[in-house]
DNA sequence: ACTGGGTAAACAG
DNA sequence: CTGTTTACCCAGT
C-alpha cells in the first residue's frame, strides 16, 4: 500500500501527514523528516485524501490548542497488531486535560500486568496527538517517554491544563522541604 | 538515587 | 523456538 504525504501548518511548525487509500497513517512532528512513511509515495494522488487533509489540519490544531477535535479523518491502522489497536482505541477515550497511567490503560484493556507492553504500544503509535499517547503517564506522575521528544509531551499537557506537580505530590514520602 | 525481579509484547535469528 | 529490548511497576537498599 503506497502512501502520500502533505504538510500540516500549525502555529508550532509544519507537521507532516501520511495518507494511504484507507486514511491517515502517520503524523510527524516538525523537523522530524520522513521518519514515519509506512511506504513510498508513488503513482496517482487519490482524490479521497483531499478532505482528509483538511480534517487532519483542523484536528491537529485543535489538539495543539488543548481542545478535543470535533472530527477526525479515518485512521489507517492496517499494520498494527490487535494489542496495539486495543491500546490506541483506549487512548482515544482520554479527554484533553485528563491523564491515565500505563498501568491503568493495561487494566482497561483487560491485561492488568501489561503496563510495560502498553508503553511499547504507545511508542509504536504512528499518529501522535490525534491518538493522544501524550496523556499517558508513568506511575507517580512521572512523565514516561515520548517518541516526539519529552518537551512536546510536556507542552501538550500544559496546554490542556494538566499540572504534573499535583499528580506527583501524592506519593513523595520525603520531600526534604526547604 | 540506584538495583533487581517480575511482567507482557514485538522482533531478530 | 530462544534471546533481547522496551515510553512499566514495585520493593529493597
Amino acid at each position: 500500500m503506497n502512501a502520500w504525504h502533505c504538510t500540516i501548518a500549525t502555529p508550532d511548525g509544519q507537521f507532516t501527514a501520511w495518507f494511504t487509500r484507507r486514511g491517515l497513517a502517520g503524523l510527524n512532528f516538525p523537523g522530524a523528516e520522513p521518519a514515519c512513511p509506512p511506504t513510498r509515495s508513488d503513482g496517482l494522488p487519490p482524490l479521497l485524501i483531499g478532505p482528509w487533509q483538511g480534517l487532519t489540519m483542523l484536528a491537529v490544531n485543535e489538539v495543539l490548542a488543548g481542545h478535543r477535535p470535533k472530527k477526525l479523518p479515518p485512521l489507517d491502522w492496517s499494520g498494527a497488531t490487535d494489542f496495539q489497536r486495543d491500546v490506541w482505541e483506549e487512548l482515544q477515550r482520554i479527554r484533553p486535560g485528563r491523564t491515565r497511567t500505563y498501568a491503568e490503560i493495561a487494566a482497561a484493556i483487560g491485561k492488568p500486568k501489561a503496563a510495560r507492553a502498553v508503553g511499547a504500544a504507545c511508542g509504536a503509535n504512528p499518529i501522535p496527538l490525534l491518538v493522544p499517547c501524550h496523556r499517558v503517564l508513568a506511575a507517580g506522575g512521572k512523565l514516561g517517554g515520548f517518541s516526539g521528544g519529552l518537551p512536546w509531551k510536556e507542552l501538550l499537557l500544559k496546554r490542556e491544563g494538566v499540572v504534573l506537580e499535583s499528580l506527583q505530590a501524592r506519593n513523595v514520602p520525603r520531600p526534604s522541604g526547604t
